[in-house]
DNA sequence: GTCTATACTGAGATAGAC
DNA sequence: GTCTATCTCAGTATAGAC
């Protein structure tokens, strides 16, 4: 619920994530700490629910790619197309963002969810790629460059996400493109 | 402590992860539950001992690729320095692949240690790339590469891992050479 | 909603290496 | 004597079973 994802960033800003208990966030929600562990399945994932929101807004992003674009192409499309969804929710994730950088737990939880990210896209580019390595390169370094982008978009104060994307997507084209640099 | 991982190992395989206790793996090697957190922090680390070699090993074995080689050549040259280590520890890292694949937090961990290669090997790649974000996206790739050659080498019992390297290597040029496919 | 197991932490004590 | 490794004991919080 909202009101314990609420409840748990400021607590996590405040206090620190390890020291905060679960019951105080459920507390501070108004609800008893069985309530808490039935809507996140532990501790961590209350801070890691927007992931899969947004897993599911890149993969509608990709389905809609217009079926001749490339790999790459098709992905930041989809990274485009997502930029409405984190620009309204930048006031939750700034905070999100220095809370998990704070805590080696929570950076692996998002290490893991990137995964998660790569190999849905892997799966969805496997229709538009020859290989299916293909698919998965391509999947990778776009989340990579997708995942910089937008750390570095919540982390210092300037607004221009979709500028930003397509400076990395010319950059990153190039560098395809140019091996030996 | 070498006792506590093999003793691990045993019990993981036999009886799965989470039903292991820390107490249990104490008891097989013969020392106390409390000494067991004091070599590894935590339950799961008792696998992933070996990641941190790896990766030493592979700093190693990028330092001495020639300065002419590109970034990719460097890194593929890691690869290959660091293949008679995978190989002696073959025995052990087969049941404990398959102990990784059946328990999401043991995934977990696993990807956060391999966000750590990519970010040294990124760190380790600056002074060779012209830029910093060139230098990431080699390592990602040629990361995530590298993993899914020796996952394939461990899951099945072919034993040439070199020359699936270097069936890698050339199949990640040519594709990055060729981002039109 | 209650109860319980267990991962993990901290302080203090013992013993051996040097 | 100091340093390090280990054990004992007591405690908290997460997460799962019921």
């Amino acid at each position: 619920r909202l009101r314990l994802q609420q409840a748990a960033i400021d607590l996590f800003a405040s206090d620190g994530f390890e020291t905060v208990t679960a019951a105080q966030i459920a507390a501070r929600a108004g609800v008893t700490e069985r309530t808490f562990f039935r809507h996140f399945p532990d501790k961590r994932e209350v801070l890691f629910d927007g992931q899969n929101v947004l897993l599911a807004a890149l993969e509608a992003g990709l389905a809609e790619a217009p079926s001749s674009a490339g790999e790459l192409a098709a992905l930041f499309h989809a990274f485009r197309s997502v930029v409405p969804l984190l620009e309204a929710n930048r006031p939750f994730s700034q905070p999100r963002q220095r809370i998990i950088a704070a805590n080696p737990a929570l950076k692996e939880r998002e290490a893991a969810k990137l995964t998660v990210l790569v190999d849905a896209m892997t799966e969805a580019l496997k229709a538009r790629a020859k290989t299916d390595l293909r698919a998965r390169l391509a999947a990778t370094t776009g989340i990579a460059a997708f995942a910089m982008v937008t750390t570095a978009w919540l982390e210092d104060g300037e607004p221009d996400l979709l500028s930003r994307l397509a400076e990395s997507e010319e950059e990153l084209r190039s560098l395809w493109a140019n091996p030996r640099g």
